[in-house]
DNA sequence: TCAGAAATGCTCAGAGTGAGTATAAGGAGG
DNA sequence: CCTCCTTATACTCACTCTGAGCATTTCTGA
């Protein structure tokens, strides 16, 4: 039983990369222009595994080298994507699976062969960025979420779409959390919203086309929103972002960056009491001047602080039982 | 540039199922005879991706049912497998590429048509139990670690594997962390105390093969680390457990469950207040005898918790600038 | 009837966190 | 050179969250 027939289906796998970098306030992505078909649409870069590539992440780590000529440093595998109806039809029968991968860069203009380029994230996902506030696309797309919560017979089906709905957008009184990137993406592929979700269907773009962000090239915009939650929720408890950051560095640019990132603005007091009493960070001595008021001093990541935050007498004691 | 040439590789798709549930104290994953060659060797349910799998899930969930007639309630993907030299060899060429699932399942008896059998966990990770204080394997596994570390050359090796070490193993200061479950098992199959290390080269067991333990077919004991690893994350911070209790329960069975994955012991009375605090259970208003004390009362799991956790007036206000 | 095992209730000291006040020190403009 | 604006830093305060225990209550079994 263990042993199907022969029904195994025929399969490429494409490895996909969403490499991330800071450039000022934005957090870009890195895209290329599509290599068939629609001009406009941008896609992430990717490539087939092949038989030389021993495991997964040097065969993505070598496509992203040829293609790109970033410097990947930290790179971390996001999930497979195979949907039969959310991916490219390769015509041959064969089904793509794409497994997705998040890497970090720290930019710098890294030398690109061909014509990638970067762009700012918050593009194809504008109701992401609550940095200057609550985004007016919101107030947009709250109407045709409530329609469809409203467009289910009132019972089981109705409460679970509001809930649904207030968790990810965080309507009625629940709050937003920054992390559900890809919950957010998920209901309005499902509501039409979004351009990717209206192609297989040739239908007409809806009246609120314009609300959607700019799409991408097959299911990439998904791939990115699943790069996006992810880099979200890990920076919450793993050092992550100095990945991204310079050699040194000011308190001020460190929660920059970490807002870009989360698309929200930080407490900057708490950021600086938080980020030092974990010894994350050391001053290098020198001082930074030209930051628009008084002069900063200048930090640089400690690698150690690692080990030490779980030394005894610090944090964590045994283990939470939470749930 | 993005077209390869045709080194593309052939693929067999592989799905497969860490299934988990809990019996009494022990923390079980469904394990079925190994189908060829080494009968002794267990292995985890799965099969190939087949064309009419519409999806990834959807092929995991139909294969399990097919094989043991578990009800799967949660599913998760967990991550994709695909090195070349840890992988089972087809013989044909093609390489096997294998995506782990977790499984939680209510267990009860379900219909096994098969030899399936629920296996307790810990036969495979015995360092990974710490519910009776230290397990006495880490006193021996010790000694291997240490031999390991000291065998690279002083300087940045060296630190970089004590450091590596003390985070898996908790040692020199270093708290035990019941989530690392994947990085132990991975340092020790590079230490090849692990049987499954040791296939590839058909080295005889070293001194400490004792020490391990009881190792699984192909590279599935590495699969099992990852969801034991995913599963006891997730626990503390998502309602998970409930996923695997029945419908109704105390205080304590809902302790021993967590206990249980967690491999620790909690504080009774925090965990209640916890729990209680977090509005995640409510009493049925029955009373549970024969506890072994004073009776209990009798809880259920509450649905509606997961929204009004996040209500205004409640925990987290903004967003927190943790790095 | 007493000891033991659970189930519950409560208290306390510390660490952790959200907000906000108060100062210090550059730079731009007048 | 003085003033205002902006960023950098220090601290304080009120709470909340958490780890540890102590104290009681209520069954079961010997």
């Amino acid at each position: 039983m263990s042993q199907a027939p022969t029904q195994e289906q025929a399969v490429v796998v494409d490895l996909t990369a969403v490499i991330v970098s800071i450039a000022g306030d934005q957090p870009r992505v890195l895209v290329r222009p599509r290599a068939g078909g629609d001009k406009a649409l941008e896609a992430l870069p990717s490539g087939p595994l092949e038989l030389r590539h021993r495991t997964l992440e040097a065969g993505l780590r070598s496509w992203v080298t040829a293609q790109t000529g970033a410097s990947l440093g930290y790179v971390e595998q996001l999930y497979t994507f195979g949907d039969q109806d959310r991916t490219p039809d390769h015509g041959d029968g064969r089904r793509v699976l794409s497994i997705g991968y998040l890497a970090l860069s720290r930019a710098g203009a890294a030398s690109m062969p061909d014509e990638s380029v970067w762009r700012d994230w918050y593009r194809h996902f504008p109701w992401e960025d609550w940095r200057r506030g609550r985004p007016e696309v919101l107030q947009s797309l709250e109407k045709p979420i409530r329609r469809w919560v409203a467009a289910a017979k009132a019972g089981t089906e109705r409460t679970a779409r509001k809930e649904r709905a207030s968790l990810a957008f965080g309507l009625d009184g629940t709050a937003w959390s920054d992390d559900r990137v890809l919950e957010r993406y998920e209901l309005l592929y499902e509501l039409g919203i979004v351009a990717e979700a209206r192609r297989k269907s040739r239908e007409a773009p809806s009246a609120e086309a314009k609300l959607d962000g700019q799409p991408m090239a097959a299911d990439h915009r998904r791939i990115l929103a699943t790069a996006i939650a992810r880099l979200r929720g890990k920076i919450k408890y793993r050092p992550v972002v100095f990945e991204l950051m310079p050699p040194t560095f000011t308190f001020l640019q460190l929660q920059r960056a970490v807002e870009t990132l989360a698309g929200v603005r930080l407490h900057k007091q708490n950021f600086r009491r938080l980020v030092a009493q974990q010894g994350l960070v050391e001053e290098t001595g020198a001082i930074v001047a030209g930051t628009g008021g008084r002069p900063a001093r200048e930090l640089r990541y400690r690698q150690e602080a690692i080990l030490e935050r779980q030394a005894p007498g610090l944090r964590l004691r045994a283990v939470r039982g939470t749930e």
